[in-house]
DNA sequence: GAAAATTGGATGCGTTTGTAACTTTTTTGA
DNA sequence: TCAAAAAAGTTACAAACGCATCCAATTTTC
C-alpha cells in the first residue's frame, strides 16, 4: 500500500500548460497588438494567408483549428483595417477567397520573422534533445 | 548564407502550447463543470483552499497567479453555491478568511483525485525521461 | 425539377474577461 | 496627528467569446 504523492497545482500538467501558454503568448502579443492592432485570432489568420496563400474562411477554420465565428469576426476586422480583401468565387458564390493586401503582406513578413526569432529565443535555452521532447509531447497532447 | 527553414504555425511554440493547453483543459473541464457547475477559476480557488487550507483572497491571487477581479468573482460564485464561507479577520477588517464548507471539501476531495488520475493518464503515455523534460521546459517557460 | 437538407458565413445574445475606477480600511510621513 | 498614499476587495463598462440561430447559395433526394 503506497501512500500517494502530494500533488500540487504545479504538478497538474494542464495547469502548467496553461501558464506556459499564457506567458509565452503574452510576450509575443505585443508584436501584433502594438504594431498592427491585431488580436490573436487575426494574427493567426494573417499567418495562414501569408504562409500558404489565398484561401477561403472555411479552409482557415480547418487548418488553424478555429471556430468559424472567430474567423468570421477576425476577417471582418482585418478587412476593415485593410490587411486583406475578399473576392467572390464564381463557381460557388457562398465562398469568398481571402487575400492579403500589400499592407497585409508586409505585416505578415514582419510578424513571420518576429515569430521565428521569438521562437528561436524561447526554445534556445533548451538543448536539442529537450526541444525534440518538448515538441513531441506538446504535439501529442494537442492531438495533432 | 544558409536559407532559413520554412516555419509553420506548428513550429511556433506558443501556438503549440496553446493547443496543448486548450485540449487538456477542455477534457478536464467536464469534471468540475458538469459535476459541480464550476468555472476554471473557481476550480483553482477550490484547489488552493483544499490543498493548503483557509487563506485570504489576496493569498490566492499570488499563489495561483490569478488577477484579483477573477478571484473576487470566483469567490462570490463559490459562496453563492455553498462551497465556501467568508469570515472576518479582526486584526484587519479589509481581509476575509476563506474556508471550504463540507460541500466544498468533498468537492475538492473528488476533484483532487480526478485531477491526479487525469494527469497520470495524460503523461502516462510518455517515458519517465520525457515527463521530466516536459515538466522542466514548461516550468521554465511559465517563469516558475 | 421542386422540396428538403446541407454548407459557408454572418449575426444576436448571454457569459466571461480585462481594465479602470471606486469603497473601505490601514499605513505612512510631514 | 491628520492628510495622503496604499492595500483588499468590489463593481462598472467595454471588449471578446461561445452558442444558437439565421440567411443565402448549393447539393441532394425523391
Amino acid at each position: 500500500m503506497t501512500e500517494p504523492e502530494p500533488f500540487d497545482l504545479r504538478d497538474f500538467t494542464p495547469y502548467l500548460l496553461n501558464l506556459a501558454a499564457e506567458q509565452s503568448s503574452l510576450t509575443f502579443q505585443s508584436y501584433y497588438k502594438d504594431r498592427y492592432g491585431m488580436l490573436r485570432t487575426e494574427w493567426r489568420v494573417v499567418f495562414h494567408l501569408g504562409r500558404y496563400g489565398p484561401m477561403t474562411a472555411k479552409e482557415i477554420c480547418s487548418r488553424a483549428r478555429l471556430h468559424k465565428t472567430k474567423v468570421s469576426r477576425a476577417v471582418s476586422a482585418l478587412e476593415k483595417n485593410r490587411f486583406l480583401v475578399k473576392s467572390a468565387l464564381e463557381q460557388d458564390r457562398r465562398l469568398e477567397l481571402l487575400k492579403l493586401t500589400k499592407t497585409g503582406q508586409s505585416a505578415f513578413a514582419d510578424l513571420y520573422d518576429a515569430a521565428r526569432r521569438f521562437d528561436a529565443e524561447l526554445v534556445g535555452q533548451f538543448t536539442e534533445n529537450e526541444r525534440e521532447v518538448l515538441r513531441r509531447c506538446l504535439t501529442r497532447i494537442a492531438g495533432l
